[in-house]
DNA sequence: CACAGCCTTGCAACCGATTGCAAACTAGAC
DNA sequence: GTCTAGTTTGCAATCGGTTGCAAGGCTGTG
């Protein structure tokens, strides 16, 4: 089958020991050994074995990755650069689809099983309970997209949603808009929840305002569009705070069925600010989340985890912003 | 650390060989010791390290997962899927994102030294012997959206590219459209190129036709957009076959652009039939592939590889149907 | 009760690597 | 040429499991 340590060794007329070090970055083996090594090796098409010394060594570069988020086209992003930044370092990412399970005993236990170096939680529905369960199972974790706090239990990476939530209300509101609504995510979601409380936040400090909120079932298409069609039976607000790019997307789509023009008739402001958000059709006035930062700094925060497993939790957070698109109406 | 087999035998009062059976299938163990280690395995929250045991048995059970689209939408649906198989059949899905790289030598490579029991290959664009290099270092491959042949060099499960392409051109020109044209993919990709294949073959047969053909840099949106809008300004045929939807929705929105409407002013048919197409406000009319399908045939094939390494290469290939939405102007 | 036959169990070797330790080697200084 | 200090090397133990083999235990039969 494969090639082992052991026949580059005969070959080489050395000892085991030789080989595995003339591999093994700043181990001590004279120039004349390693060239005799390195030609056997290569004579043989050797490569190490990366179970095997993980043995040892106890480090596989294994980096599980866990989401239940594979239905929004942001994470298509989310995935590319997340495989990408660990490839990039050396490190492999071990997939898990979590699908509808929301439990996190099984992808401990699976992953404890392949023995990864780390997790990363990438999922901004899921508690920060759900990311603490790796931690409690001595698997090193950041919660990528998490709940920001200001004393989190494991590493947080992402955005401070409540405040994005403001963000939302505070540019409806500059731009005149008095009948608002908030029609966001599943409302177990921690993103959701947090979103929707800024919201409501910066809305009871305006008493001019008048809101009506509704979640959807899931962050899609769908349930955006859903959502819409019954706000406009019922009689829809003037502008609407969506949680997610996706959702707007299908409010917008609810929209155009019934001829109303976005930043003319009603106004939507989403938030991601996914690639989708910038083509011409859609246009979508959103929040940006800075995603290439969000998954370096957790890329980043995995590397130092490697280091010291001890490290103490801490939560990055970054700024996010409004990008002015066509789906709000100007400011007066 | 973690808790061992040694550790379990100890407070079970058995050998290690016990403890190792207990957690084996179909190994022989009385009813009385398995107790007695399924008791001390639950106190200490053991459960076995699958690289070690990968280290006697030969069988890691992960998969490769390789692909070089983490762009197109439609690869979102992609990964679900896969990932879900996977691991429905107790496989673990170890990612490979090739970004820009069109060599194997690298992949192959860290796949080798991971031991993983077999590669998918997930890729329309790169030539099959990419995926015979799997083969050759001796890793199970299937090539899932490779190159259909009649006698592939590995396992290729997919569709037709060039049948696909004759259906293209067949409908555009049932439809009455006589100027077509092809708007591909990159023309270094397999499929990009046999779908012109097929349609241009379907052109020959038929005099009346006249076509345009023009690659895309690349299967996106932009791409789409781009070519579209430089045919718009040559002057644009009637009708146009895109490689796939995402290209088509770029196309879509070239044409928005200058006020025009697909399936009244010019007619578009996409390849895939992505979520994305049936959404309202795109109403795309393409060709169906079977994508679920699609992978649940790789998997299982996967699994039979594993029974059998030495199994004969096959060609799994779905058959493909025109879906009818609103890009096409109506059968006369 | 003796014996055959099947089950269960532990021993010990092995999977493919790494690594502490001590022996062997090298080079340089005197 | 001898001695010292620093390198290089191989031995052997170890990582966490699996498994062939032979010994020991059990059952049932004559």
């Amino acid at each position: 089958m494969s090639v082992t340590l052991k026949e580059v060794a005969a070959l080489a007329g050395v000892s085991r020991s030789a080989v595995s070090r003339t591999f093994t970055e700043g181990a001590s083996v004279s120039p004349k050994t390693r060239s005799k090594v390195e030609k056997a090796a290569a004579e043989l098409g050797y490569s190490p074995n990366a179970l095997a010394s993980s043995l040892t060594t106890g480090r596989t570069k294994l980096i599980g990755l866990i989401s239940n988020n594979f239905h929004n086209p942001i994470f298509l992003e989310v995935f590319d650069q997340f495989t990408r930044a660990l490839q990039e370092r050396g490190l492999r990412p071990l997939i898990v689809n979590l699908t509808d399970e929301t439990e996190p005993t099984n992808s401990v236990r699976m992953l404890r099983q392949y023995s990864v170096d780390a997790a990363i939680v990438a999922s901004s529905t899921l508690p920060p309970s759900f990311a603490k369960a790796f931690h409690d199972a001595g698997v090193p974790v950041v919660h990528t997209f998490g709940r920001s706090a200001t004393s989190p239990e494991v590493h947080v990476v992402g955005i401070d949603n409540v405040e994005c939530g403001r963000m939302a209300a505070r540019e409806l509101s500059s731009r005149g808009y008095r009948r608002i609504g908030y029609l966001g995510g599943p409302q177990d979601a921690t993103s959701a929840m947090d979103r929707y409380r800024g919201f409501m936040e910066e809305v009871e400090k305006r008493p001019e305002l008048e809101v009506t909120h509704c979640f959807a079932g899931a962050y899609s298409f769908e349930a955006g569009r859903e959502e819409m069609l019954q706000q406009l039976a019922e009689g829809p607000a003037e502008g609407y705070f969506c949680g997610d790019d996706i959702l707007s997307i299908g409010a917008l789509s609810a929209l155009s069925d019934h001829g109303l023009k976005p930043g003319k008739d009603i106004g939507i402001i989403g938030l991601n600010d996914m690639e989708m958000s910038r083509w011409e059709s859609v246009d979508l006035t959103t929040i940006h989340q800075p995603i290439k930062q969000i998954i370096t700094a957790s890329v980043d925060l995995v590397e130092e985890m490697l280091k010291d497993p001890e490290r103490y939790p801490e939560a990055r957070i970054f700024p996010c912003r409004v990008i002015e698109r066509g789906t709000l109406r100007p400011r007066p």
